[in-house]
DNA sequence: CCTAACTTGACACCGGGTGACACATCCAGC
DNA sequence: GCTGGATGTGTCACCCGGTGTCAAGTTAGG
């Protein structure tokens, strides 16, 4: 991340921001994310329905703002790639951390409903398939750098980039859909991993 | 599409959905998605608040509605395609539909504004982006049933026809980025196939 | 002409989200 | 130790998207 030791301030912060998520995923996986207002939230956490607002843009931040960071740490990871790697393989390994995510064992029983949710309600799918397009934007960016670094730039309004990182996202999508639809039992890895191993760039 | 004869008052709802979308349309492009209440909708087109949602459910769907349409005819047209094509050279030519959406030479000075209003709001691209989720599930249906028919079907769970579709999707709408971050100038069909040319599936 | 189905407008209401203001707290610097 | 400014919070008022309800109006059919 960007500044060096985050503060006290910013430490707090992170803090309040954790407990409100907690404790609404609690509740959205009690009573359902629709029946559950602001207000539930505020009052369950303890402060008022204007201050949950100070930390959380929107409802839908709540569950899928923590993608924001995971965004930031895709794009570092995959700028530590090896220039020499095959760009697929790359990508794969950049997914990494999303998997990380899934599959930890700690959290998997509390992330798993979450997931269920993201996917059953129309405004939050849009949103997560909006944060995956950001994510994807980002890694587009990174694309270009590392082919100017080899020599081979790509032009300005290319697809290629384009289309390559969105056929990676579009097969981590649909793995994470076939994951989930077959009761993520098998290891979200194998998963993605047989998805990408479908499709592949050319050249 | 489904009822044949759409009778009197299927045309006339049809009519009046038209409308609206047109008439909105030109309030969005003059005055910005945000800045234009559903009120202001009504009042242009000479109707009360309460009508507008009684012909669309949300004030989103009065721009991206449509492409639920273009969703059921790409998948008309994906059954059509020989059960012998390569199935990416299939993708290519349903999305063909979509293209003439696009480039259509009488539509374009009214659609282009519109898809860069898609692209600027978070909430319309998150939109968007579900719409095409939506038909990307159709697609690998109609994926499924054409390995059935050949004789080697996929597993249930198996995420391959979703990662195939999920590419397809991708490379389709890094081709749109690509298209409108160019200034809309060259034919979007030739962004587009240079997008898939740069992706294929393996096998 | 009368009635039943459908459409519409008017009104009330909910919930997400924002702006403004007042109050408390905490941490300077004097 | 006091004071003053930055920061955090609650409260209130408001906007807008979206829904339920009901009464009035329209249209088609007997």
């Amino acid at each position: 991340m960007g500044g060096r030791e985050p503060g006290l301030r910013e430490r707090t912060r992170r803090a309040v921001q954790q407990e409100i998520v907690e404790t609404a995923n609690g509740l959205f996986v009690a009573r359902g994310y629709e029946n559950t207002t602001i207000e539930d939230i505020a009052a369950a956490v303890g402060m008022s329905r204007r201050s949950v607002f100070r930390y959380f843009p929107t409802k839908e931040d709540i569950v899928v703002g923590k993608f924001d960071f995971v965004a930031q740490d895709m794009l570092v990871a995959l700028r530590a790639r090896p220039a020499a790697e095959p760009v697929w393989e790359s990508l794969r390994r950049t997914f990494d951390l999303l998997v990380a995510y899934v599959d930890a064992p700690g959290q998997h029983e509390v992330a798993e409903p979450m997931q269920r949710i993201v996917f059953a309600h129309r405004g939050l799918l849009a949103s997560y398939l909006e944060k995956l397009q950001r994510m994807q934007d980002a890694v587009v960016s990174a694309l270009r750098e590392r082919a100017e670094a080899s020599g081979r730039p790509y032009g300005a309004d290319d697809p290629v980039p384009g289309a390559v990182a969105g056929a990676a996202f579009g097969c981590l999508l649909a793995a994470q859909h076939a994951w989930l639809a077959g009761g993520a039992k098998d290891s979200f890895a194998g998963t993605l991993d047989r998805a990408m191993a479908a499709v592949a760039p050319r050249g």
